[in-house]
DNA sequence: GTGGTCTAGACCACT
DNA sequence: GTGGTCTAGACCACT
């Protein structure tokens, strides 16, 4: 995973949704530990702070609970509710590319092209590093 | 056009990103005049500060050019220009979307359903404003 | 002569220092008249107030004498002091090259060399128009 | 360093030449941090939002990085970079003297003696503060 | 009226 | 603490 600092996302939602999309894909499973703050932020090159508020994110969302001087553990039905949300978040990424492609008028046909192309360009992509 | 002050996007980019469009889509054509900063931020409900920094915003990207005294004007090649900005914006966010779906592991053929899910859904909506 | 709307120099003062020059070369000479405001502001292109201004400058440093319903004059002495005040413009511009240089720490023979080179395009310059 | 507030150069600019030069003069290096914009406002009496407009453009030239929360940090081949740029705008004052000094029919010896001139005044300046 | 610059001061995300 | 954004309001040059 890469953070991009100059996104305008902050950077705590960058890392809650990489984890959401890590147990959204079955890396982290429900009862197992998630990486500790200090472990994520090392890797990361990020405050532990920032981690913190990540990890605040996704309990708020149920997908992560606490036992103090424990750790983090991955929720029970917490696959099944990251699919979802990480599913919402890319129809939400859809629309905002068709609604900017209409508000420039671009034609309908030109909008599904760079679709296509996109999609086919990080098929591409993903090929390669097979 | 509607300011979302809750946007991780700032203000100023939100309104540049709509005048680009606006002028990709030929709202605004070369040599016309676009709105005044006061009469802009009067409309939006923002600073003229803001509105400022979004065409200095257009001004560095040649969409717009600005004479004291007299106001702001298309720039020559501006349509062409702003189309060509908007379209990679659209492939940006389509790009983002397929990849959070490939890291949620959402299979190849969700991910395009949840696209053209969207694309339905947004045109009914259009069509409904006819 | 051209006016530069991007220099930070208000344009007032530009057409100042153009008839300043002017007046200084010989261009207009003694008791000569210069042109009326609206003549200049057309050729120019700007608004005639900014003209007006212009000459409200070198009103002041006497250079310019106006008398009523008549028109502009070039003061008695005016040459000789045009001179004077032209010169001192060029100095001022060679000392903020030089203190520019200085402080970005360029050798004293890379300075001059950057004067003998700007010296020799604009004579370069010069003898193609001949 | 000092600010001219009566310079018809805007302030933000006057500071971000400083910078500019300071760097090509190595006075800062790549991966070293700059002054904080509040530190640099309270130095120099001016507003914070002042130094930041001139921080955006040199991060505008890649001369300097930000990083939220962390500082401003200058780049990697900036200095050489600066020392361009800064050569570049020395080049920039000298062309606009002879300019000035052709357009008053100063003749070649006068302009290339004021230059002279400058340069033995502002030598001679710098010797005694030594 | 128009755009451009600046101050004073606030709040946010991040360290 | 740091940089980034925004508001409110002022003054300037120019039309």
């Amino acid at each position: 995973m890469r953070i991009d600092p100059n996104s305008h996302v902050p950077i705590y939602l960058q890392i809650a949704d990489y984890i959401r999309e890590a147990i959204a894909a079955g890396v982290y499973r429900p009862k197992e530990t998630l990486p500790s703050l200090r472990t994520l932020a090392l890797e990361l090159v990020v405050n532990p702070n920032t981690v913190q508020r990540a990890y605040e994110e996704l309990e708020r969302e149920h997908l992560v609970r606490s036992r103090k001087g424990v750790g983090l553990f991955v929720a029970g039905e917490a696959a099944e509710s990251a699919r979802a949300k990480s599913q919402a978040a890319v129809r939400e990424h859809f629309v905002r590319g068709i609604r900017a492609g209409q508000a420039a008028r671009l034609s309908p046909e030109r909008i599904r092209a760079v679709f296509q192309e996109a999609w086919r360009d990080l098929h591409a992509e993903a090929e390669q590093r097979t």
